[in-house]
DNA sequence: AAGAATAAAGCAAATTACTTGCAATTGCCA
DNA sequence: TGGCAATTGCAAGTAATTTGCTTTATTCTT
């Protein structure tokens, strides 16, 4: 399949969901949907405010709220763990924990299961090359009790 | 299995590693691997600082040190895509990416391979009752490039 | 047990990466 | 094409670390 027809029809796609959304069609909207596709990786707020298409083209600030607009509307995705803040966990050796988290409240519970990606991991290791695999895995939902008070 | 014995040897391990690692034997470092294995889940340095164990006993900043140098012995493990940013993907619909990513160079690919989680995912809803529920995986490691370099 | 060497702590100042307020523009639909 | 709500720019604000420098406290060695 061509790949560039695929971005050219998936940037389509998302401008559709934004006007359908009642957002407008800016410069600035068509330059962000076209790196967001085109890089297909996460990206901060300043790797899109700098990269060649929409550097020096807008204020960092307009970027940001874009980036809130399309994520309210389900276009793109925040990763990470709450915010901007560095989590730390103990590590025992040949140990490590899966989190359950609610984006409400923002609780976080320790997954006591058994973590089905360990055999994919040394699977990747030995395609990639990459060396001292870890991973992390981390379930976003809204607890019980949040949901309750809708 | 007794939690409390259990959490007793866990910090005396931690303690030894550290000691082994030439680490300092200190008043912080006692409160803070305690408090790190009593709550056993991902904490900022605000959480800790704040902790009833630790709060006025000493200085952000001091604790800040600390857990970076528990993570260089590897005693602790700092959660999220790297440092204090937020980072954003395009969102199409029924698709996510799981990555690879260099702790080193700090390069993100995305994996294309089917995620094993899928199917973990729904028995967690069901089980907890969480609600829209999605997840993030990733993976961290040395990439061949950064290996080199050594 | 005393002193030297060096890790660790405190305090204040700096940085990073957003975030918000407000006035000025600009798409869009009637 | 006129109006009004959505966007933008600029400047100022905030949260969460991060760093520099000086003082204090552990260890280690004798």
């Amino acid at each position: 399949m061509d790949q560039r027809a695929m971005t050219g029809e998936q940037i389509l796609w998302a401008l559709g969901k934004c006007r359908a959304a009642g957002m407008r069609k800016t410069r600035l909207l068509e330059l962000a949907l076209r790196v967001l596709v085109d890089e297909n990786r996460p990206m901060r707020l300043d790797d899109l405010a700098t990269s060649p298409a929409l550097e020096g083209q807008c204020d960092r600030a307009t970027v940001y709220r874009l980036l809130k607009r399309l994520e309210e509307k389900g276009l793109i995705r925040r990763l990470g763990l709450h915010e901007r803040a560095a989590y730390y966990v103990m590590q025992f050796p040949g140990e490590h924990g899966d989190y359950l988290i609610c984006r409400d409240c923002g609780s976080i519970e320790r997954l006591q299961r058994n973590c089905p990606v360990e055999a994919l991991e040394k699977e990747i290791a030995r395609e990639t090359g990459y060396a001292d695999l870890q991973h992390e895995l981390e379930f976003f939902g809204v607890c019980p009790g949040c949901a309750e008070g809708d």
